[in-house]
DNA sequence: CATTGTGAAGCGTTTCACAGCC
DNA sequence: GGCTGTGAAACGCTTCACAATG
């Protein structure tokens, strides 16, 4: 039962079903339905937005009642393809390619780490997180036989075009870019880019707006508690 | 000479204001004048927007020659308060507090690391990236002495409200939360998440649309580059 | 009668297209 | 001629408001 819903999901909305789902993963086993009005301030937003989020999974809700908390799972997981593991490959054994082998988040929520490399030979052989940092000539090895088509670039800037060619080269389709660089790739390959340092200079710069009390009142503020906003 | 513009800027531009410096900070010293399509090409955006986005700072530009790149360094560093330094306490010395510390993009754009504290009495006393781990019951201290108003929460989920909570009553205003929770925090502080495994699972996502050619074409995928968008 | 699902309005962002200016 | 600055159109996302319904 239950047809597939072929609908193409707005990229904002695609941004939020995380965020629900991993509320979702976490509630109480006792409880087996949520309203709109309790994920909602579960996910810090706005009713109405939780309901259009979910109606283009297709109707799933009961009304008078809520979701069914395995249904709603179930249903958010095969729309983000996690019903099977993606494993992921690391570019750059440093400290930040260290922190994400070892964060168990990925694991946790269908990211396997597949493998982790590097150019420094003196990082080669070392282990991270249970895993054996290989030499980045082994890329397309790891690559192929993990099936992996997820990649991280966790290089630094100046190596990060070239991470990001060797990945495409062994077969990656998606990269997850940590370095402060325009990474280009071919055509089909999707990037997603995420600049610690962005991240701080736009609080900085909401803190200064703080400070220059401008006009009037300082401005409530921010509640939207999340980047991709 | 130019007068302060008291526009209140769009927060799509915030976030690409960063950008734009950045590549104007690593611009050869010999180029005087950028236009908004090199900007663009650079930015991974189209040229309307780098105009749209610089106008909200005045008119800065010169017609039939473009942009003079110190100057317009000079205006969005002072647009987003980066006419000082910006020190950020850590909380959490673990993997990611750790890749965090070390992280040069930090000090390199005026944040500097004015300290990383810990609940773990065993952590507390290393060195990480030239910085002694301090317990956090320190954390006043260090926010007060060195007057922070920036918190970086980079602990394990289940310490992450605990952190956030000590960070405003040592008197923080903004807050970058790595950990996957929602914090609660009295208005008047702002907060940005940012949710790794979240960046995976919209990558993955993607993925499985390209591996389902429901119908004709694989859409030419997101050249987009920037997880705020 | 509580709660969903959704048209329609509202709002912020992007893009176009071109007048204005150096 | 080349490039900026910007109204106006187009677009996408959010929110409202309420009819539909278990």
């Amino acid at each position: 039962m239950a047809e597939r819903p072929r609908r193409r999901i707005p990229e904002a909305t695609v941004a939020r079903l995380p965020e629900y789902l991993h509320i979702l993963s976490e509630l109480d086993d006792s409880i087996e339905h949520v309203s709109s009005d309790q994920l909602a301030e579960l996910a810090g937003v706005n009713a109405a937005k939780v309901r259009k989020d979910l109606s283009y999974l297709g109707s799933y809700g009961t009304r008078g009642v809520g979701y069914e908390v395995a249904y709603l799972v179930y249903q958010i997981r095969r729309e983000l393809g996690l019903t099977h593991d993606w494993p992921v490959v690391i570019v750059g054994a440093g400290n930040l390619g260290h922190a994400l082998a070892n964060y168990a988040g990925f694991m946790d929520r269908g990211f396997p780490v597949a493998g982790i490399v590097d150019v420094d030979p003196a990082k080669v052989g070392t282990v991270i997180g249970g895993i054996r940092v290989r030499h980045v000539d082994d890329l397309q090895t790891v690559v192929q036989s993990r099936k992996v088509s997820i990649g991280v670039v966790a290089t630094n800037p100046a190596a990060a075009q070239e991470a990001a060619d060797r990945l495409v080269a062994a077969g990656v389709t998606s990269i997850l870019n940590f370095a402060p660089t325009l990474l280009s790739v071919p055509r089909g390959v999707s990037v997603r880019k995420v600049d610690l340092a962005v991240e701080l200079q736009i609080l900085g710069y909401h803190e200064q707006r703080r400070s220059v009390p401008s006009l009037s009142i300082v401005p409530g503020t921010d509640s939207s508690q999340s980047a991709s906003a």
